[in-house]
DNA sequence: CACACAATGTTAACAATGTCAACATTGTGT
DNA sequence: ACACAATGTTGACATTGTTAACATTGTGTG
């Protein structure tokens, strides 16, 4: 009776405000910035009253926990598809894989920020929703560290890189890239050049030092 | 006549609250966290109201600026150490600046980021403070990075290091120890080994690609 | 020395925010 | 049909940054 009459009653309840939650609060990181991010803003985007939203986070810190998660996802599909890209070598695909992690935090700088920054360590009590489910994989960066080791075992069966722990060789990996990534993302890094050519000097860098 | 009657009046006039307002927030942020630096418990602690903290810092942001570059000062005299030890090597006190960046982190998590969290881009207007005077400097991290460049740069006159830009040279080495650091200190690194162990590995590879 | 004025400090108040308690409405299984 | 869980709302509270108006202290100038 209002504008639709979509089902029977459109006002009281939304449907399915938990995933709206965490899709508004990424739209509202990424829009601008995790201070944008407050109960009253998300609760007059989706239409409901702040303490709605209570009935699906037990608190904010819970529901932002949920948005990482999201956004990891959203980020390890990127990786997965250069993972998955078969027709390129190996070490090009690892390049591939950094370049699109730092291209990545470029373009959702705050976004970056939030998945990276510390890491809230769900304290069992805590990862727990309002209805006591527990949520057994906290937000997995690993994931994407685990497509990296993999990529190295690879590259070591093909006989391309050194036969040293593939795990310490990811992490040199990543360091620097992240590094890069994050100096560049909070202004630390003064750049005259293109991005590419100072990451290109990076990874040739470590390349020779893990190369065969 | 409260305690010590130390000059004329002790208790209106502190004598010195915007130097000891950076300290303390430095201690609080050290002790736990940038969250528990908050405008009361500063004052509490100094013994003032808290509004007479806004007779020295236009606002929360800016003394928080003010004791980043406070505590950049701090991390660039431990680097002063290393660069000024003339008993070794170049590329091991190259070496042994990483490892101080490296173990600096994990010894002052919370300040460490805070320091290197985004880096605010004094805008002309807010550099100045309550008195209208122009901070001419931010807080520089760059001071720390040109002591590495100088260290890369008298390595390749020594021979030790290819003739490349040692600008660029410089910033992967710095990438690298940054991300390190940061991934540990933000829990995205799972650690089996020792420390050190990981941050030799990154070292020397990056040794290899850029050594002579 | 007196006094104007800048420097510094205090009190009271406000708006924004996260959160809770008590109550209202809707859906659903027995 | 009805009890009860799921979901939403209103009102309130504490914490925080910040401002306005006023009070106190120090200091240079006549």
């Amino acid at each position: 009776m209002k504008e639709k009459t979509r089902k029977k009653t459109d006002t009281y309840h939304h449907g399915n405000l938990k995933e709206a939650l965490i899709t508004t609060t990424l739209e509202l990181i990424c829009e601008e910035d995790i201070s944008k991010v407050t109960m009253r803003e998300l609760a007059t985007r989706l239409g409901t009253s702040r303490t709605a939203l209570y009935r699906h986070f037990a608190s904010k810190e819970a529901l932002i926990q949920a948005a990482v998660k999201s956004g990891f996802d959203r980020l390890g599909e990127a990786f997965l598809a250069v993972y998955q890209d078969g027709e390129i070598d190996t070490v090009e695909r690892i390049r591939r894989l950094g370049l699109a992690y730092l291209h990545f935090g470029m373009q959702n700088t705050a976004l970056f920020r939030v998945l990276f920054g510390r890491k809230v360590m769900v304290e069992r009590e805590e990862a727990c929703d309002r209805d006591g489910v527990f949520n057994p994989e906290e937000a997995s960066d690993s994931d994407a560290f685990l497509i990296l080791v993999a990529l190295v075992k690879q590259a070591q069966d093909e006989g391309l890189f050194k036969h040293e722990d593939a795990t310490l060789q990811s992490m040199v990996i990543w360091s620097m890239i992240h590094g890069l990534t994050v100096l560049i993302i909070d202004g630390h890094l003064f750049l005259q050049e293109n991005v590419d050519t100072i990451f290109a000097m990076g990874f040739n860098t470590i390349l020779e030092g893990i190369r065969r």
